[in-house]
DNA sequence: GGGCAGGATTGGATCGTTCAAGTTGCTGGA
DNA sequence: TCCAGCAACTTGAACGATCCAATCCTGCCC
């Protein structure tokens, strides 16, 4: 069992005071070249980390930002969520800090568990996904100054805070687009019912590359909860509607997939494109347009460093465009 | 801007000294009911809450433990993991934990982490999952007394450390059972190359309840790499061997669903079960074996506090029932 | 009423780090 | 020669909790 090696026993081993041991690690430019150096040495022979709770409770920072991990709903869109975590981990562990999980059943409660992050581990920031309209936990976090980045755009006030976000509205536009160029006109949308800002912005996507190609959009969208049942319902309805669709495109993965399954049942095939490229698209073939998750992750954690350390602490916004991957179902 | 409450703040507030406040927190019964009462009381009027940073540099116990969150391969084994990750998170903290992630690209990284992370953050345990034969891990975390569970059992020696497994066997058993009851004899499996303790567990439950059945499984074998393209093509294979199987148990949703892929090409149907219940599973309608995640996960936050805090700390094993899943395709 | 036992409460030291305020030694200008 | 000015390093104090040892009550018994 090796022992405690502090900034004291590097000091004593480098014959200099714990402060200019401190200075070589935290200021390196005001120690004398080979000082540092003979600090340095000592630091590797001995294997010195420097402990984050002291240093946290002289600085009151942590080196630790947090992340909700949301119930895996339906399941699948559950992956998205999983593959950004996984970036966010990386990309914080290369600029120096780590990951915190929690877990919160609603609002209220997640901002409990802020105070308590808080005041408990001196948390540096957080990583907020899945925000909308009029958050309540980001206008408390602005309120109290405390730094944040959100996944996913303050829909209300598009400056209000740092945030990263994907342009769903893209997405869908070129899925749209890919149908068009295809030689479909009647291209059908499923989304969620109007109200949620992605939602809106991935139909509004559609709406604009149908106006695009001179197709009036009346008469093919949809709209309906997110699931694969509901997915199935809408098809099954938009399906029995006077001029039917002849392709689709859908606001989730899993209407795409209750798409498919209306449609087999009901004998017919058209083309349909999810969005999110879950693991469930790949595995059927199904066509969908994917977010770039890690990317988005990393510009999360430089906006939130930025934000912590970065000479320019105004917040700032990255709008990542997806991308459309096609499988043999479109 | 909400100040600082510490415990001094406290003990000013309940007019008694700091030693008291600590004590009501971490040995209530040597205070008196009157005054615990208006310590506990002045605690909740102000909003305290005890600084780990503080609590852990007099204690070395930071209440925090790490667990690896793997980089997500072929996404759909991936929410396995990710649902045993919110089980974790969940359980953690209401036995007052927190979970903190890392992740490492190898074993020799992955070992250099804990380090890092023991003296950096003074981590109190570590939850490993996914062991294999001689784990260098766990022999490097045994070896300095570091206490720690797995997910997955340590195949050469049983009783060597806490773990929580699942019992693979027994899923395969009654996957193979449900499928003779059904009248199959001849049923396949599609496993994984022997060496894996995990792969030559889920095989040799299916082998039991085949032997069992009077049927010899003999020729109804079939070993391959994880995958979707894998699981298709000893699909292929098995089914040109001269007395092909009826039904098939895979083990994985992976390869089962490979299986349903050269199926339908081949123009054939049988009823194939999977293994880990993953999103994809139920999303087709794949009938499979169901691990209990979120179970596993809280009794691995279970022993580990027991290793923690417990007055017995003896490492513990604990062997879950996994449960089969049926649905139309099986 | 004094002494005593026992539990409740207090003050001081401590964990490892950084901040603020020194101390030392050297250079150079008057 | 003297001292201002600076660079390089050292020392003492502080962050907020817990541990330890000493002190203060309180009730009880003789």
């Amino acid at each position: 069992m090796a022992e405690k090696v502090t900034i004291a026993t590097v000091a004593r081993h480098a014959r200099v005071s714990r402060q200019t041991v401190s200075n070589v690690i935290n200021a390196p430019h005001i120690v004398r070249p080979e000082t540092r150096q003979r600090v340095q040495e000592a630091i590797v022979t001995l294997g010195y980390r420097a402990n984050q709770a002291a240093r946290q409770m002289r600085t009151g920072r942590s080196r630790l930002i947090a992340v909700r991990i949301e119930p895996t709903r339906d399941g699948i869109n559950g992956s998205v969520l999983d593959r950004f975590l996984h970036g966010l981990t990386e990309t914080a562990e290369a600029s120096g800090y780590r990951v915190m999980l929690y877990t919160a059943a609603d609002d209220d409660r997640e901002i409990a568990t802020y105070g308590d992050l808080l005041s408990a581990y001196d948390l540096d920031g957080f990583v907020i996904t899945g925000t909308d309209h009029g958050d309540p936990r980001t206008a408390w976090l602005a309120e109290r100054e405390i730094p944040f980045v959100t996944f996913g755009r303050p829909w209300d006030h598009p400056e209000a805070h740092s945030w990263v976000d994907v342009d769903g509205a893209a997405g869908t536009r070129e899925a749209t687009a890919h149908l068009v160029a295809a030689g479909h006109l009647r291209i059908g949308f499923i989304g969620w019912p109007a109200g949620s800002g992605v939602g809106d912005d991935r139909r509004a996507g559609w709406h604009r590359a149908l106006l695009g190609a001179g197709v009036d959009p009346d008469g093919l969208d949809a709209e309906t909860e997110d699931g694969i049942a509901e997915g199935a319902r809408a098809t099954r309805e938009l399906l029995a509607r006077p001029t039917p669709p002849t392709a689709l495109v859908c606001a989730s993965d899993s209407l795409a997939l209750g798409a498919l399954q209306a449609l087999r049942t009901a004998g017919t095939t058209l083309p349909v494109i999810g969005f999110d490229d879950t693991p469930v698209a790949a595995a059927i073939g199904l066509s969908s347009v994917s977010q770039p998750l890690g990317d988005a992750a990393a510009r999360c954690v430089d906006l939130l460093t930025d934000l912590l350390d970065g000479p320019h602490r105004d917040p700032r916004q990255v709008l990542l465009r997806p991308e459309l991957v096609l499988r043999h179902l479109a």
